[in-house]
DNA sequence: TGCTCTAAGCTTTTT
DNA sequence: GCTTAGAGCA
C-alpha cells in the first residue's frame, strides 16, 4: 500500500516553500508550527502524514491526527487519500470527540460506560438538565437550565468532576449538586454528553497504565490541528497520549494564535506557549507566506493585529502584489448599508465574480435579517450559514428519539420527547405520575409504566408496547427498513401529512432514510461490506487484536476491545447523528451570495468579502469590552474576517442600526484607526473622529456628562467604551428596597453585596461586590437585582 | 388535554 | 423586531 521509497517522497514535496518543507520533513522532535491565514496549513499537515507513511517512518495505524470539526477531518482524509493509496479509514484521523468516541466504544467496560452508550447533543443535554432541575424541585428562575447546562459543560472542559469544583457560595454549592445529579441521571440512562466523551477518555488514560502505555507506543506520530482552539482538557488528553519527552514519538502542533476566536467556549490560546515550553520545542516554524490575498488586504490585517499585545508574533507576506485598496463605506442606516451592499454585490456579479465568491460577513446573527430582506426583495439568490442543521430539526430529532428507544429503552430523554408525539392522549399528569414512580424506584420511565394505575397507565403501557413491538419486528432488518418501519408504525409521517406545513418535514424524514442509506454504504455496514486491511504496527493493538475481522472503519464503528463485537448499524448511525449534526447551510446548488457570521467564515475564503456593521458596540461587541482580553479577541475576529478575502475587501459601518426593536446610534469601530491608512480607500467622506450629525450631538451630550459612564445592563464596567446614546434613555429605576450592605442576586453574576448606591431614577446605579465576578457597577434601570434575605 | 397567547430573550459555536 | 417557550384558557 506504500510506494517504494525514492521518487514518491520527492514528488510529494514538490512546490513546498522552505518553511513548509521544513515543517513537513521535521525529524521526530516536538514541533510547533505557527501557520498564518492562507499559508497552506492543511497542505502541510496532510503532506507530512503522507511523507511519514511514504518514507516508512510511520504506519497508518501509528498516526494520530486530530482536528476540531468533521469538515477538517474529512478534508484531511480526502487529501491524504488523493496523495497516497492508503486505507485511510484505519487511521486515527478525526475530531477530538470522534476519536474519543472510538476509544470509548473499544473500552466501554474499562471506562465504566454502558455498552452501546448513546451521545447527547447540546439540546439533549439541555433537556436532561431541565429534568434534573425539576426533579430536585429547584427554581428555574434561579437555576436557569441553559446556564446550568453551560456550567456543567464548562466544568468538564476544565476537567472537573463535581468533587473538584470550587464551591464559593450557596449558589455554586447547589450548582455542583445539580451537576452530580445530572451525572447520576446520565449513568442511569446510559448516555454521555460531548464533554463526557473527552473527560472519560482522559480519565481512562490517566488511571489505566497498561492502556496508556499501549496507546503511547502505538501512536508514533501525533498531529494536532487548530491548536489555538484547544481547551484545558484537550491539552491534558494530548499529554496523556503523547507526553513531553517520550522517546520515539513525534508531536506536531499546528495553530495560529492570531486566529484564536473561541475563548468563550473554553479555548486557551495559552496552550500554544505552554506547549512550546513544556515540550521544549527547539524551533517554532512560522508559515508567513500567504497564498490567498493581495498585499493591501494583508497589510490591513497585519496592521490591525499588531495592536494586540499578547502575540507569538508573525507577519503575513505575499508575492501577489498590492492589489486593490480596501474599500470603506459609511452608511446612514443599516437599511442603507444593506441596499448599498446589494448594489455593489450585483455590480461585482455582473463584472464576472460568481455569487458564491461573494461573502457578506457580520459579527452577530441578528444582523443577517436586514441583509436577507434586501437580497430577497431584489430576487438575488443567497445562502445563509448557521441555521438549524439537519440532525437538529425537530422532526428528525423525533425520529431519532424513536430509534434511540429501540436501541435503549431506558433513554428517558428520548422517551419524554416522543411519548406523546404524535399525540396519544398522554398528558402532563400521566407523565408526572410516571416520573414519580420512576424516581421512587430508581428505574427508568419505560421500566415504571407498570406502576401507573388506571387509564393513564394503560396508555403508557401501550406506548412501551409500541416500542417493544417495533424492536421485535425490526430484528434482522436493514437500517433503511428499520427506519421506514418506525416512520410508519409511530405515525410520524401520517402526523405531518395532516400538518399544514408538514410537507418539508416529510421530505426531511425521507432525507433521513437517505442519510442512513449513505451512511451504511460509506461505513461499510452493507451486506457486501469489505473488510479493510489495517496495518497495525507491532500487532499489539488493544483495540483490534481481539477483533476477528479487522473491520475498523469510521469513528462510530469501532469494535469492542474484548468481544470484538461491532456496533449494530442502528447504534452506529445514532452515534453518527450525534457527533455530526450535518450541513448547516440552506438550499445548496445554485450560485448564491454567501451570508455568515465571522466565526463561521473561519477557514473559508472568497474573491470578494464585505464585512458589515463595523461599529463600536457591535464589532467590537459591547459585551467583550469589559476587559483587554475581550477586545483582543474581537480584534482577532476582525483579523480572521479580513484575511478571508482574496482580491477585494469592503469594510462598512452605519450611523444607525435597528437592534432588538430599538434604533441604536453607533460610531465607527476603533478598528478603523488601527488599519494602516494607505491600505484604505474611503468611498464616502472620511469622518474625523466625532465629525458630524448625530456623532457631534452625541459627543456634546457626552461632554455635558449626561452619559451613563460605564454602566450597561449586563453590568460591564468600561469607562473607555462609548456610552449608550442619550436618546436611548433608560426607563425609570427601581432602586426601591436596596441598601448598602444588602445581599442581592443577579442572574448572571450570582449573589453579591451592595457596596455603593448612587443617582436617582433612570440614573440610579449600584456597585455590587460579587464573589466570583468581582465588583460591578450596575444600572438599576437595566440590571435585575433581587434582594436576598 | 390541546391550543393560543403573552412574556422573555438577544454575541460568537463545534462536538 | 422577531422568535420561542411556557402558562393559561377553552
Amino acid at each position: 500500500m506504500i510506494d517504494a521509497p525514492g521518487s514518491a517522497p520527492s514528488r510529494l514535496l514538490q512546490g513546498l516553500n522552505p518553511e513548509q518543507l521544513a515543517a513537513v520533513t521535521l525529524p521526530a522532535v516536538p514541533a510547533l508550527v505557527l501557520a498564518g491565514a492562507g499559508s497552506g496549513k492543511t497542505r502541510v499537515l496532510t503532506t507530512r502524514i503522507a511523507w511519514l507513511l511514504n518514507t516508512g517512518q510511520a504506519s497508518p495505524g501509528g498516526v494520530l491526527a486530530v482536528t476540531f470539526t468533521n469538515k477538517a477531518a474529512k478534508e484531511m482524509l480526502t487529501r491524504l487519500g488523493a496523495m497516497l493509496p492508503v486505507a485511510v479509514r484505519g487511521m486515527w484521523i478525526g475530531t477530538f470527540h470522534g476519536l474519543c468516541n472510538r476509544f470509548l466504544r473499544a473500552h466501554w467496560k474499562l471506562a465504566g460506560l454502558a455498552q452501546g452508550f448513546q451521545i447527547l447533543d447540546s439540546s439533549d443535554q439541555l433537556s436532561a438538565v431541565k429534568r434534573v432541575i425539576k426533579a430536585m424541585n429547584l427554581d428555574e428562575e434561579r437555576f436557569v437550565p441553559k446556564q446550568v447546562s453551560w456550567f456543567i459543560a464548562g466544568c468538564k472542559e476544565e476537567g472537573e468532576r463535581p468533587r473538584d469544583v470550587d464551591v464559593r457560595d450557596e449558589q455554586s454549592r447547589k450548582l455542583v449538586e445539580i451537576y452530580q445529579a445530572y451525572q447520576d441521571q446520565c449513568e442511569r440512562e446510559g448516555v454521555v454528553d460531548f464533554g463526557e466523551l473527552m473527560l472519560r477518555s482522559y480519565e481512562l488514560l490517566r488511571d489505566n497504565e497498561p492502556l496508556r502505555e499501549h496507546y503511547r507506543r502505538r501512536f508514533s506520530h501525533v498531529l494536532v490541528d487548530e491548536f489555538q482552539d484547544t481547551n484545558k482538557l484537550q491539552y491534558a488528553w494530548l499529554k496523556m497520549l503523547a507526553p513531553p519527552g517520550l522517546m520515539g514519538q513525534s508531536v506536531l502542533a499546528v495553530g495560529d494564535d492570531d486566529q484564536s476566536i473561541y475563548a468563550f467556549r473554553g479555548a486557551r490560546v495559552g496552550n500554544m506557549a505552554d506547549f512550546e515550553r513544556e515540550y521544549r520545542v527547539p524551533r517554532v516554524i512560522k508559515l508567513e507566506q500567504n497564498y490567498r490575498s493581495f498585499g493591501h488586504i494583508l497589510d490591513a490585517a497585519n496592521g490591525l493585529i499588531s495592536h494586540n499585545a499578547q502575540r507569538l508574533g508573525k507577519n503575513l507576506r505575499t508575492e501577489a502584489g498590492v492589489g486593490e485598496p480596501v474599500r470603506v463605506v459609511e452608511n446612514t442606516s443599516d437599511y442603507a448599508e444593506a441596499q448599498w451592499l446589494l448594489e455593489e454585490a450585483q455590480q461585482l456579479h455582473r463584472s464576472g465574480t460568481p455569487r458564491s465568491e461573494i461573502a457578506l460577513l457580520y459579527r452577530s446573527n441578528a444582523q443577517s435579517r436586514v441583509l436577507e430582506s434586501a437580497l430577497f426583495n431584489a430576487g438575488v439568490p443567497y445562502r445563509v450559514y448557521g441555521g438549524l442543521r439537519f440532525f437538529e430539526r425537530a422532526e428528525v430529532k423525533h425520529a431519532l428519539a424513536y430509534l434511540r428507544l429501540l436501541e435503549n429503552a431506558n433513554d428517558d430523554t428520548s422517551f419524554l420527547r416522543v411519548v406523546n408525539f404524535p399525540t396519544r392522549g398522554i398528558g402532563a399528569r400521566s407523565i408526572e405520575q410516571l416520573q414519580d414512580a420512576a424516581r421512587a424506584s430508581g428505574r427508568s420511565l419505560a421500566q415504571s409504566v407498570g406502576a401507573v394505575p388506571g387509564k393513564a397507565g394503560e396508555k403508557l403501557r401501550g406506548f412501551v408496547d409500541l416500542i417493544d413491538g417495533m424492536r421485535t419486528a425490526t430484528q434482522g432488518l436493514t437500517l433503511r427498513e428499520i427506519i421506514e418501519h418506525m416512520l410508519a408504525q409511530t405515525g410520524l409521517v401520517d402526523f405531518y401529512r395532516t400538518d399544514k406545513e408538514g410537507q418539508d418535514r416529510i421530505e426531511n424524514l425521507e432525507e433521513l432514510v437517505n442519510a442512513a442509506e449513505s451512511f451504511v454504504t460509506q461505513e461499510g455496514f452493507g451486506k457486501d461490506a469489505v473488510a479493510l486491511p489495517v496495518d497495525e504496527q507491532g500487532g499489539g493493538d488493544v483495540a483490534s487484536t481481539a477483533t476477528a475481522p479487522a473491520l475498523i472503519t469510521g469513528d462510530p464503528a469501532a469494535p469492542d476491545a474484548e468481544t470484538g463485537e461491532i456496533m449494530s448499524p442502528l447504534a452506529a448511525f445514532l452515534t453518527h447523528a450525534s457527533l455530526e449534526a450535518g450541513d448547516n447551510q440552506a438550499q445548496a446548488g445554485q450560485d448564491a451570495i454567501q451570508l455568515m457570521t465571522v466565526h463561521s467564515a473561519k477557514g473559508l475564503e472568497f474573491d470578494a468579502v464585505f464585512i458589515t456593521g463595523i461599529e463600536e458596540g457591535l464589532f467590537p461587541h459591547e459585551q467583550s469590552l469589559s476587559d483587554a482580553d475581550g477586545v483582543e479577541e474581537e480584534r482577532r475576529l476582525m483579523y480572521v474576517a479580513i484575511t478571508r478575502a482574496r482580491k477585494r475587501l469592503y469594510l462598512s459601518f452605519s450611523q444607525t442600526r435597528m437592534l432588538h426593536g430599538q434604533t441604536r446610534y453607533n460610531v465607527k469601530s476603533r478598528f478603523f484607526d488601527e488599519i494602516p491608512e494607505h491600505t484604505l480607500k474611503w468611498l464616502t467622506p472620511r469622518q474625523q473622529g466625532f465629525g458630524s450629525g448625530y456623532a457631534r450631538e452625541y459627543q456634546q451630550a457626552w461632554q455635558r456628562g449626561s452619559g451613563l459612564s460605564g454602566i450597561v445592563g449586563a453590568g460591564r464596567v468600561e469607562p473607555a467604551a462609548p456610552p449608550p446614546p442619550p436618546f436611548v434613555a433608560a426607563a425609570a429605576g427601581q432602586a426601591a428596597g436596596l441598601r448598602v450592605g444588602q445581599t442581592v442576586f443577579h442572574t448572571k453574576f450570582g449573589e453579591g453585596i451592595v457596596t455603593t448606591l448612587e443617582g436617582r431614577g433612570a440614573d440610579a446605579r449600584a456597585q455590587v461586590q460579587f464573589g466570583r465576578h468581582g465588583s460591578k457597577w450596575l444600572s438599576l434601570a437595566i440590571a435585575k437585582l433581587t434582594p436576598v434575605d
